[in-house]
RNA sequence: GCGAAAGUGGCGGAAUUGGCAGACGCGCUGGACUUAGGAUCCAGUAGGUUCACUCCUGUAGGGGUUCGAGUCCCCUCUUUCGCACCA
């Protein structure tokens, strides 16, 4: 048997849908708005699997919203800057503007060729000018609001190719290029303050509806800890160390303080003392050490005593200070009070260098002994060795410790983040450069708006130079002061890829202003983003940042809201062999293929139906052909009864005079279109969706004779069949299309309403119960609906099963659960 | 290591609020048909047991709550994602 059409069909109405502009979203309308949004890809030249599986879930809502009577927009772009357009220019020779245009251009074909509605006069392409000079114009307003600020700070370094590199180029503690160790190197880094907002950005309460494990990792990620800054003064010195700690109540057992090789007293001391190769040569070696490893329980704790002592500032004791490879400078102030009696670190680390330890927190029965301590007791308790807190509950005592240490001084209550300042520093050319000149005279000074953008040089060699290759062009990087006018040169650095990204869904909402980044009045019209969909891989950091992003920009005046995205939905992967489809392993899967041999409608069913969108689906190309025998199949059946269903179209039917069969044909309709509702506009479910019309195409195909039916049965075969198009047009809207223009209606489906049922045809003539006996099935029941519990009750006890199994048993009870089942609870007659 | 999830037939998954486990699809088995097609149509398909009805077992493993648990609680195992310069 012939397959159906699919690529005239596709072809045809992608250019009707094209011609008539329906992508097209209206700036201001009569109708509600809904902003669609998948995150943007990375233009690595081809459309792959995962591309295809996550847009075609923003088509379907995209469709699904047209149909409902919403004014949608569903825009692409671009997130083009970045390290692999760099790295293969270095690899091929190219440059990185000329592989990623060609690379756009094609996978703009391959979006065409799925038939989404993307509104392609909003694309946006973050390395193009247009798009980032306005990402310039936002970080000079940050820098003006006090949120930029420069950092020394560590990062992978390789001395042979005397670069910066990313994590992904450090394989093993080597360099990816030339294998040489990678070390850590200070650097001055540009940073913006997002953790000002991190107190706002613990607040969900402004989003619609986000999965709640987005919500928590994003809560755990920013990590917020109440508890004391407390200053320990440095031993025959002026000068005090900061330390912030959670447990206050534990500070009369300060035995030591443990600081981390990075911590600037640390690094001062090791400039003052350069004979002291012990202590040298431990920071070197920790400051290269993984941090992941560092911050592990197992790591055996390492440390080098100082010589050097603090003061605790309430009882004057004298603190040992260790440097050690357990504590980590990003972190608090970075300085740890250490209590090895209640914190299993320190107490690792005491018993390892002999330092004492001090019980200060009893148990309830006062039991705990030093000498017989086998780990650290870390459970709140009664104080103890703790002047005039003694006897104290541990928990009332924090709160008492703390106003102390403000009463006197010392110290006061504080909060830290987990979440640090998110460093934007990049030393690479793919990126937008930070708009800023480094002038002999004035210093650091923006760049005017007027000379915005700082247009990103394209006569670069990549991979000629092997530091920042902005370095290599004179005629870009000197520049004359826009203060004093003397000579003086820009900055080098570009920005992290993830601010190009942090506003973008902005951009969509006026793509094209030459004047600012986007009319503030068309913002207000479109955002926020109704649904955005995405990888859940970006739960803690894209997510967070535009989070930050937009909050900024409401601060600033330029949007409403607090909120960017207010629905979310966290798409799974597409794996083939268990793994995620990589080039490196082999695994791919052409999308590009499957479109050509069965169609972009088959691969969109195909994805859509193999799971609920938020998992990964296992990719298989059996099941792959099983979408496309679905479509075949609804098209054979429309196609081969286009005559009966067109003169049933013209009947109403009446009820009473339907054979059963075509009674349940009509029950079929209308409780198929009842679930595909529910599935596609509250659960967002389109597995599911899709299984319910399938099975509804199963029914209308059991009636294989069209020719018997009587004109009110007829009538019901052609609703039937009609609302298929209705039913499929989000999943595979080529086909949809097509057959409902086959059947003779001339709107479009996207302007064809929402499919509705009716409750009348969904009364069951009578119910199923099913009847249990101490939780086994063991019999069951046809009643009307309305049956009373007595009556079923004891119906359900005359049922000759349940007789059986209640032999010998008294009934302790029986519970009716209506419209589901008799539940009897019985037990053994003694 | 830390944080977050997930685990159901041969496979993808369904079971929406604690109420008939396995919808729908793939695969497989048997049959029909034939223009031999990546066809189509019909029947069956969790495992065990039985001629059959029935019954027993079963949602990673172990324990618990409940008349009733895939679903709730505790513990364990495995897998996936993220961990701040991949995007």
């Amino acid at each position: 048997m012939m397959d159906y059409p699919f690529q005239d069909i596709e072809k045809k109405w992608q250019k009707i849908w094209q011609e008539r502009k329906i992508a097209k979203a209206k700036d201001f309308s009569d109708k509600p708005k809904y902003y669609v949004l998948s995150m943007f890809p990375y233009p690595s030249g081809v459309l792959h699997i995962g591309h295809a599986s996550n847009y075609s879930i923003g088509d379907a809502i995209t469709r699904l919203k047209m149909m409902e009577g919403y004014n949608v927009m569903q825009p692409m772009g671009y997130d083009s800057f970045g390290m692999p357009a760099e790295n293969y220019a270095i690899t091929h020779n190219s440059h990185p503007r000329i592989t990623t245009e060609a690379n756009i251009a094609n996978m703009r074909k391959q979006f065409d060729g799925m038939g989404f509605f993307l509104d392609w006069d909003r694309e946006v392409s973050t390395c193009r000018p247009d798009y980032y000079h306005w990402g310039q114009y936002i970080f000079k307003k940050m820098y003006e609001k006090g949120l930029v600020y420069r950092k020394k700070s560590y990062q992978n370094w390789c001395e042979q190719c005397n670069t910066v590199l990313a994590n992904e180029q450090v394989e093993e503690g080597s360099c990816w290029r030339c294998g040489s160790e990678v070390i850590q190197k200070e650097l001055e880094q540009w940073y913006f303050r997002i953790t000002d907002y991190a107190e706002e950005l613990l607040d969900f309460s402004k989003v619609i509806e986000w999965p709640e494990r987005v919500i928590t990792m994003q809560k755990n990620w920013i990590g917020k800890s109440e508890g004391a800054t407390i200053n320990f003064a440095l031993e025959h010195s002026e000068h005090k160390i900061p330390i912030f700690t959670t447990r206050p109540d534990t500070i009369y057992g300060v035995t030591f303080m443990a600081l981390p090789p990075e911590h600037p007293l640390v690094q001062q001391w090791l400039k003052e003392e350069s004979g002291n190769s012990k202590l040298a040569d431990f920071c070197k070696k920790v400051i290269n050490e993984d941090k992941m490893l560092r911050s592990s329980a197992e790591t055996v704790k390492e440390g080098v005593f100082t010589g050097r002592y603090c003061i605790n500032p309430l009882n004057g004791d004298q603190v040992q200070i260790w440097v050690t490879n357990y504590v980590l400078m990003d972190y608090g102030t970075g300085a740890v009070m250490a209590v090895p009696a209640h914190d299993q670190r320190d107490f690792d680390f005491a018993k390892k260098y002999g330092i004492p330890m001090k019980i200060v927190i009893q148990n309830r029965d006062r039991s705990l002994k030093i000498d017989e301590m086998q780990e650290a007791y870390v459970e709140p308790g009664l104080m103890q060795n703790s002047a005039k807190f003694d006897d104290l509950d541990s928990e009332t005592a924090k709160s008492e410790i703390i106003s102390w240490i403000e009463k006197q001084g010392w110290g006061k209550r504080s909060i830290t983040y987990r979440l640090r300042d998110w460093g934007i520093s990049r030393q690479r050319y793919w990126g937008n450069p930070i708009p800023m000149i480094h002038c002999p005279n004035c210093g650091i000074v923006p760049v005017p708006d007027e000379d915005l953008p700082v247009f990103l040089p394209e006569n670069v060699q990549v991979g000629k130079t092997t530091s920042n290759p902005l370095l290599s062009v004179p005629e870009w990087l000197n520049v004359k002061c826009p203060v004093c006018g003397g000579e003086a040169q820009r900055e080098t650095d570009t920005m992290d890829t993830f601010v190009d990204s942090s506003w973008y869904f902005a951009r969509y909402t006026d793509a094209h202003n030459l004047d600012q980044p986007f009319d503030p009045a068309k913002a207000d019209y479109w955002l926020p983003v109704d649904q955005y969909i995405g990888g859940i891989e970006h739960a803690c950091m894209h997510l967070l940042y535009a989070r930050f992003f937009y909050k900024f920009m409401r601060d600033l005046g330029w949007i409403k809201g607090d909120e960017p995205f207010a629905r979310l939905l966290t798409q799974g992967m597409v794996l083939k062999d268990g793994a995620k489809m990589s080039k490196s392993k082999g695994n791919t899967v052409d999308p590009q293929y499957i479109v050509d041999r069965f169609g972009a409608d088959t691969l969109r069913v195909y994805l859509l139906f193999a799971s609920p969108p938020e998992k990964d689906v296992e990719w298989n190309d059996e099941a792959l052909m099983g979408a496309f025998r679905f479509l075949n199949r609804v098209y054979r059946l429309i196609e081969g009864n286009l005559d009966a269903i067109k003169k049933g179209l013209q009947f109403e039917a009446e009820v009473e005079k339907l054979s059963p069969a075509l009674k349940e044909l009509l029950y079929s309709s209308h409780h198929c279109t009842r679930k595909w509702r529910e599935d596609c506009l509250t659960r967002m479910q389109y597995n599911t969706a899709i299984a319910a019309v399938m099975e509804h195409l199963n029914h209308v195909t059991a009636i294989k004779d069209t020719s018997a039916l009587s004109n009110d049965e007829l009538a019901v075969y052609a609703e039937a069949c009609g609302i298929i198009p209705q039913l499929l047009y989000p999943f595979a809207p080529h086909i949809a299309e097509e057959l409902w223009q086959m059947m003779g209606f001339e709107q479009l489906l996207h302007e064809s309403g929402l499919p509705s049922y009716e409750e009348k045809y969904l009364v069951q003539e009578s119910i199923t119960y099913v009847i249990q006996v101490n939780g086994k099935i063991r019999g069951k029941l046809e009643v009307a609906p309305d049956t009373d519990h007595e009556t079923l009750q004891s119906e359900a006890l005359k049922v000759e099963n349940v007789q059986r199994f209640l032999e010998g048993l008294e009934i302790k009870k029986v519970i009716v659960v209506p419209n589901k089942m008799v539940s009897i609870a019985a037990k053994a007659n003694k």
